[in-house]
This record gives C-alpha cells, structure tokens and sequence, in this order.
DNA sequence: GATGAATGAGGGTTCATTCAT
DNA sequence: GATGAATGAACCCTCATTCAT
C-alpha cells in the first residue's frame, strides 16, 4: 500500500535524524522539535511515530545488538573463529561513532523502559547464544568450568565496555579493530585450561 | 580553621545528599533544589559550592576510580595476585549501588567536562599502572606482545563494562564478586602465551 | 432514503458517543478523536458531520431545554399545577447526570456560538411561555406587578441555578425531586399578594 | 518583612492580571504565559505562586463568596431583611463583570479540584447561615416546614441561577438589582404559609 | 463519504541558574 | 556566606483541524 509505504519512510526518516542530530549535539541538546525539524516533519508528527523522546531512545538501542549470531547455528565446525570473525562484522556494519555513542548511553541510562528493553535484547541474544558456546564447551573450545549463562555475560561485558570506553576517548580511531582485539584476549581467557 | 571546617562539611554533606538522591531517584529528577534541601541548605547555596549541576557529577565521578595501585609501586614479588586482591578490596569498598552507578554513568556522558575529567582520571591511573604492568611483563607474568598501554585500556573496558552490564541487570547480586570472577578471565587473557 | 438515514445515524452515534464520554471524562478530556472512535467513525468523519467542537456542544445544549410547554397552549383551566407537572416530566425525561451537566455547562461557556444558541433557545423558550403566563396573570394565578418577561427570567434562573448547583454537589441524589421542590417554592413567591 | 510584603504584591499582581485576561478574553484564551506578562513577572514565577492555572481557578472562585453573613449572627431583630441588604451589598462590592464570571463558572467546572473548593466553601457558608435560619424559623420569619439545610441550598441555587442567567445574556444590566429582586422572590417563597 | 497522517501553534510546567537582600 | 524569589528558555506533549488519498 502507498500510503503504509509512506509511513515507514517518514518513520525512518525521524530515526535518521535522531541518530544525526545525537551525533552532532549529544542526548539533550537534540530536542524533539530540532529532530522533527531535521526530518522534514512537524513536531507533532512526531509523536504520532514515537510517544516520547525516551520511546525513539528504545527504539534506537536496537543498534547496540543484532541477532546475527542465529547463522551460526547448526552449522558445524570450530565456533571461536567463527564467532570473532562475527564480531567484527557486526561492529563494522553499524557506524557508531564516538558522540553517537554516547548519547545512546544517556538516553538508555535515564529511561526505565529502555532499562526493560535492553535486558530483553541482551536476554533474546542469550537464547541464541547459548547452544552455540555450550556446543563450543563440548568441542573443547571453551572452558567448561563456568556456566554458559556467565560466559555470555562475560561476552556482553567485554562489548559495552569496550564501546564505553571507546566513546569516551577523544580520538577517533576505529571501533572495530579495537573490539577484535579485545575479544581474542576475551576468547583466551575463556579458552579451556 | 573553624570556617575552612565548616565548608568542608558543607560540601560533604552536599554530595551525599546528591548521592543519596540519584539512588533513590536517578540523575534528572535529583534537582538541584531536592539535593540542596536533603543538604540542609538553601538552592543558592548549592551554587556557592558547586558551579553547576554538572561540576557535582565531575566531582563525584572521582568514585570509579582511585589510586589505591600507588602502593603496589617499588614492591617486589608477583604483581599479578596483589592486583587481583586490590580490585576486589576497591570494589568492596566504594558502595556504589546499581541505581546510583546508572546516575553516574549518565551524568557523566552528558557533560563535556565529566568526559574531560574521565581521561583525565584514567590518564592519571595509568601513569600509576603502567611501570607495573612493564615490570609484570619483564617478570613474565604477563605477555609482552601487547604494548603496556593496550593492556591498561583494555582493563579499563573490563572494569567499565563489568560496572555497566552489572548496573544495568535487574537482580541486586553484589559487584565484588563479579568483579573478581571478570578479572581473573582478563589475567588468563593477558598471561603470558 | 436510504442515504439520508445513514447520515442521520451516523450523526446520532457521534452525540451520543460524545454524551458518553462526556459523563465519564469531562469535556476538555473527551477529545474529538475519542469521540470519533465510540462513534465507530474516524476522525476526519467526525467533521463531515460538525464543522467543530463546538458546534457539537451548540447541537447538545439543547438538551438542557424543551418545548413542550407549547403543548398546554390554548388549553383552559389553572395553569400553575400543570406547569409544575410538566416541568416534572421534562427534568425526568433527559437523563442528565451530574458530569455530563457540568461538561455541557462547561462546553457551553467557552464558546462564542453557544451563547448565541442558549439565548436563542431561551428567547423560543419565552415566545412560548409569555402568552401562558400573562394568561395566568389574568387568571390571577401568578402576581401582577412583575412583567412576564421577568417572571420567566427567574424561572429559567430558578431552573439553571437548580440544574448548576445540583451538578456541583458529590452526593447522588435524583434531579427531579430537587427541581419540583425548588419550583415549589418559586411559585409560591410569584404568587399573588 | 520587606522580602515577605512583597511576595503577597507579587501574588495579588498575578490575580489581578488573571482576573483582567479572564473578562477580556475568557478562560481559555488567558494563558499562564499572558497572566505572566500581564502580571510583569516571568512565566516561571506564575508557578512559584500557584501550582498550576486550576489552582489559580480555585483561589479565585472565593469571589463568588463572602462569609460577610458572620455579621449578623448574635444581633437580635428581624434577619429577612437584613439579609436581603446583606446580598445587595456582596453583590456591589465586587466587582464581577459578565465574560469574568463566565470564565470562573467555565475554570471551576473543567477541574475536580475546584469542585471540591466550591463544596468546601458552600459548606462553610452553611455552617455560618444554618444558625441564623433556624434562628429565623423560630421568630416566624420563615416558614418552618423545610429543613434549615434545605433553605440553604436553595438559596444557593438561587444565587448561581441568577449569577449563571445573567451572566449568559448579552446586556450589560447590572448584577445588584436583579439579584437583589430574584431575592425578593426567594423570600418570599420562603416565608411562613 | 470516509479516512487517518500531518499539522503546528500553543499548552502547562520544570529547573538550573542568577542576584538582590 | 546564606537565602530563596525571580528568571525564561526549553521541555515534552496535545489536539482540533486540514487535506490528500
């Protein structure tokens, strides 16, 4: 349908210039009036999309995960490498930059919704990853002596705090290189012993 | 003196009201009046200590971080378990709680000057660190194909994302442990091949 | 016609969906997209069929008056009674509840055309009355030393003071019994000397 | 104090202004931010007097009512008509204007808080009319066979209906007379068989 | 005729900060 | 040094109304 059609653009419109406009600006600084504006759209008419600033926030933290992990499954083989090599994809796909980043922290921190979702997000990346390192565990990749669930925590604390303390340098190196690097130290702390 | 005395504890009390409020409430709904109330003082007053909302958060970012490793310094013997020891005596003592630590977290990354300060900070642990990670790599406690630099980084990330992951989980399980179990991962990553 | 009818239920649908919300909400809450949705009709369908809010209101107002006073027009005998009786029955007929009054007493204030219309339907009102109280007059049923006009001034006070009163108290009680009363009363201070 | 004289000048001021905006243009088109500017003090000010614009209503539905009855109480004499030049005398004291009242009558009916107010100070009023009432049942002024509550609230309603009537017509005929005359009425409604 | 996405002015309200007392 | 009234920009959000489909 045209018009369904339309609505998903404008919708996408506004989310592009929210991530613009937190890039540039930072969380607060970036009104909803300034991303209505950015978007070609009223003020109001961002609120038939969103129902508050901390709605898109939610929305938007979708960026810090995806589920690509689900290819890996059922397929055999070493999963270590495989999973590195996942890893830096991803990172490199999504253009975080530094400012970006940050604002995506702020909105997430001071949003109790964005809270709940960002445990969802993490507990749905968990059902997937899970078989996958038990799997790995059996194969002898991967230490046996701490349960899966801890592994996969392990895992989601080597990524944000390599995207927090990233964001909060002043340079502007890569992200990506830095996150590999970071999990193949992560990945030989979890090697078997 | 009686009036430096004074001031001390005038500004003392202030941040614990703020520390107070942001855990029962959050960064932005602690305003400025509430915390100066919980003071015991007057909105104006507030401003006769600290500059500005922001400069509080500067000040009270000093909580992640201490330089408790200045001790280990000119010691001899192995630097691996005494750092280990060290974290966990540092965790244990800051309380920081989850809702507080998410305070922090987002006051810190709005706030040009707290992301200053931040390197600052980390600038200055580093200093501290890296003569003993240098030492610890001469002793082969840890491996030397990493400049020290990189391995301070990627310390703090495990820090910094063991705080996030940790502050922004529902349950109420104590960081200490946490952080200890993290940590070990980490010293088996950077052990010598 | 068939087409014709439609219309006219869609129109009676929206009144009555509009008095349904009114009661349950008030009349600022009660928006015209609420409306439009009890009504079973979009939005933009509610203004095929009233230019605005407001003449929505203007239409409902009329529930406050009745002309049925022109059924005892040309009928012999004492008027007082029968007038008492009638107003009775009107009162009881309209099943107004206190809510929904007060939201249509509200609708009616703030609003040009409204004021308009109520002096309108009051003047109709009176074109009616006048003749049956100068009748009365005559008939030495009602003193002679007000004007007509007067005189059915203070009922129409006599009925909305009731009506205001009544809609601002907590309790429950019926209209009806209250309105009969407080004519009572009134008409025996426009009796004669 | 000086600080504490001038606060009560600055909360009059916002009063004043309100009552200016509300006769000129009526409740809703008075906004806080023109009451501000009226009143020559910031939008943010108007706040630290009134909690919000119903608020505002609340403390200004005390001009429907006096409790100048207190007065009377403990005189001997006839009360009738000392009643009777008690009305004329509120009622020619303040100075209520046609589109003011209308604007309090549409302010009081949009919120709940307000309705509680009006019963508050419709109950107070009772509490100070009911002694005088009975007072004059006994003396045979008024007749016996109503409850004194009963005489009060009708009076009530006799005062709104005439407030509410008058103030929906278009004239500019004064309040005092016709108040003063519908009261004529009511007493004489009242008086003994 | 029906639809509902788009509008956008304006709503009430908040709060860090200033400054006269 | 302490106070708290005043500030006013900016906040998020609402909703009657329009109009292209």
């Amino acid at each position: 349908m045209n018009r369904e059609l339309k609505k998903e653009q404008t919708r996408a419109r506004i989310k592009e210039a929210a991530l613009s406009l937190f890039s540039e600006q930072g969380y607060e600084p970036a009104t909803v009036e300034a991303i209505a504006k950015q978007a070609g759209v009223a003020k109001g008419t961002f609120f038939n999309y969103f129902a508050s600033k901390d709605e898109l926030i939610c929305d938007l933290q979708g960026l810090f995960a995806t589920n690509e992990a689900a290819k890996l499954k059922d397929t055999p083989g070493p999963l270590v490498p495989r999973l590195q090599l996942l890893i830096f994809e991803i990172v490199k796909r999504f253009e975080l930059n530094k400012p970006l980043t940050r604002a995506l922290f702020q909105g997430m921190l001071g949003n109790g919704s964005s809270l709940v979702k960002h445990n969802e997000l993490l507990g749905a990346l968990s059902e997937t990853l899970l078989p996958l390192v038990r799997q790995a565990q059996e194969n002898g990749e991967i230490r046996k002596d701490m349960p899966a669930e801890m592994l996969a925590q392990q895992a989601f604390q080597t990524y944000f705090g390599t995207l927090f303390v990233w964001a909060m340098e002043a340079g502007d190196e890569p992200l990506a290189t830095r996150m590999t690097m970071t999990f193949e130290l992560f990945f030989k702390g979890i090697a078997p012993q």
